[in-house]
DNA sequence: ACCTGAACACCGTTCAAGT
DNA sequence: ACCTGAACACCGTTCAAGT
C-alpha cells in the first residue's frame, strides 16, 4: 500500500494540535485521531514522540519569513530577530519544543544561517561571532519563553505577576514590588527595546570580545 | 499521625533524582519510592505533579548564592548573573523547569529581586527598569538552555553539533559551517563573553530606552 | 487529621498479524 | 512493503478505606 500521508500533513496537523490544545493536547494517539488513523499507523512516518516533536519544531522554523539582507548589518540582524520573535508569538504552545527539541534539518537551520550571516556582514568572525550568535540567539529565544510560552499556557492575565508578587512580604522585594505593576502595564514592546540593548551592546563591546573589557557604570 | 515528611524532604529528595536520571526520572512514583513511601502520600504534600515541579525550581532557586552589593551596579549585575548561570550549571536537568515553571515563593523571587536592585542602583527605573530586567533575565534563561540542558540531556559531545551541519549541505549554511567548528572548540565562555555584550549594551544605550535610538552599524 | 492501597483513565511503544 | 489492532508497561490521579 502506498504512503496515505506526507510528512507535511503530519507536521501540520500536529502543530494545529499544538496551538489549539497546547503542548499537553499533543499525542500519538490526538494526532492519529486527527488524521483519522490508529495511533500505530504514525509509527511508519516517526521513530518516537521525540522525533514528532522534532517535526513540530521544524514546522515551526519553517514558517519564519526571512528579510533580504540590506547595507545594514545591524538592522538585518534586527530584522532576523524580530522575524523570529513573529512567529514564535504565533505559536507560543510550541517554544518550550522549539527551545528544548534540537533539530538539523534544513528549515530549523535556515533562520540560523540568515542570523549568522548578518552578524559576520557585521565584520564578526570566529570567537566574536560564535558569542554574538549565542548571545542574540539566547535573548530571542529567553524572552520568547518568558514572555510569551508562561503566560499562555497558563492563561494569566497581565496583572497577575503583580498580583503574585504583592502577596509575598514587599519589605523583602522592594525593587520587584515597584516593577511589577510597570510590566503589568507594559507589555509588547519588552523585545523591541530588549534587543536594542544587545545589538547596542554588539556594537559597543571592543573587538576581540573579552569579559575583562567590562563597561563602567559610570561612564 | 504526624507528617513524615517536610516539604524540604521531598524537595531534596525530587532534586536528587533530577539530577541523576534527567527530568523524565521524576515521577510520582519514582519519588515516592526515593522516600520509602507510596505514591499516595505525596498527595498530602503536593497538590499536583506540577506542584511538585514548581518545588523542585524553588529548590534550585534557593541555591542560587547571592553577592552582597558593591558601590559597582555593573559588577552587581554580572554577579547576580553569574550566580544564576553557576546554579543552573550544577543542576542543568532542572532548567527546563526553572524556565517553564513560574513560582512565586520567597526563594525563587530572591534572585529576581537582587537582579532588579543592581540594575536599580544604575539609576534605572520605570519601564527602562523593565526592560533591564527582562533583557538580561532573558539571556540568562536562553543560554542556560542552549548551552547545559541541551546538551546534557542529550548526551552531546561538544563537536556533535558541528557534525550535524556539515552533514547538511555546506553551500547552502556557508556562515554556520564556518561557525559550527569554532563552537565546538570554544565552550565554557560564552556566557561571560555574552554577558559583557549585554551589559555593555545596558551601559551604550541612551535613556530613556527606545528602539528607534538604535545604534548605526558605521559607528 | 493524616495516611495509603486499589483502581481508573490515560500515555508511548512492542509485538505480531494483517494486506 | 506498508499498515494496524491487541497488549504491555508505564503514568498522574480519584476514590474509598484505613489508622
Amino acid at each position: 500500500m502506498r504512503a496515505r500521508f506526507t510528512l507535511a500533513d503530519i507536521q501540520q496537523h500536529a502543530l494545529a494540535i499544538v496551538d489549539r490544545d497546547g503542548l499537553a493536547g499533543l499525542t500519538m494517539r490526538s494526532l492519529a485521531a486527527s488524521l483519522q488513523t490508529g495511533p500505530m499507523t504514525l509509527y511508519n512516518y516517526v521513530d518516537s514522540r521525540e522525533a514528532l516533536e522534532e517535526l513540530v519544531v521544524d514546522a515551526v522554523s519553517a514558517l519564519v519569513e526571512m528579510p533580504e539582507p540590506t547595507d545594514d548589518w545591524v538592522a538585518d540582524t534586527r530584522a532576523v530577530a524580530t522575524a523570529l520573535w513573529r512567529t514564535f508569538r504565533a505559536h507560543p504552545a510550541a517554544i518550550p519544543l522549539v527551545l528544548t527539541r534540537r533539530t538539523s534539518s534544513r528549515a530549523s537551520l535556515a533562520p540560523a544561517e540568515a542570523l549568522a550571516a548578518a552578524l559576520a556582514r557585521g565584520g564578526l568572525d570566529g570567537v566574536d561571532l560564535f558569542v554574538a550568535f549565542r548571545t542574540v540567539s539566547a535573548f530571542v529565544m529567553g524572552i520568547a519563553q518568558a514572555e510569551l510560552a508562561g503566560r499562555l499556557s497558563r492563561e494569566e492575565d497581565a496583572g497577575s505577576a503583580a498580583q503574585r508578587v504583592a502577596a509575598l512580604a514587599p519589605d523583602a522585594l522592594p525593587t520587584l514590588s515597584k516593577l511589577a505593576p510597570v510590566g503589568a502595564a507594559f507589555t509588547g514592546q519588552e523585545f523591541e527595546r530588549g534587543l536594542t540593548v544587545v545589538l547596542n551592546g554588539l556594537v559597543h563591546t571592543p573587538r576581540p570580545f573579552d569579559s575583562s573589557d567590562q563597561a563602567s557604570g559610570l561612564s
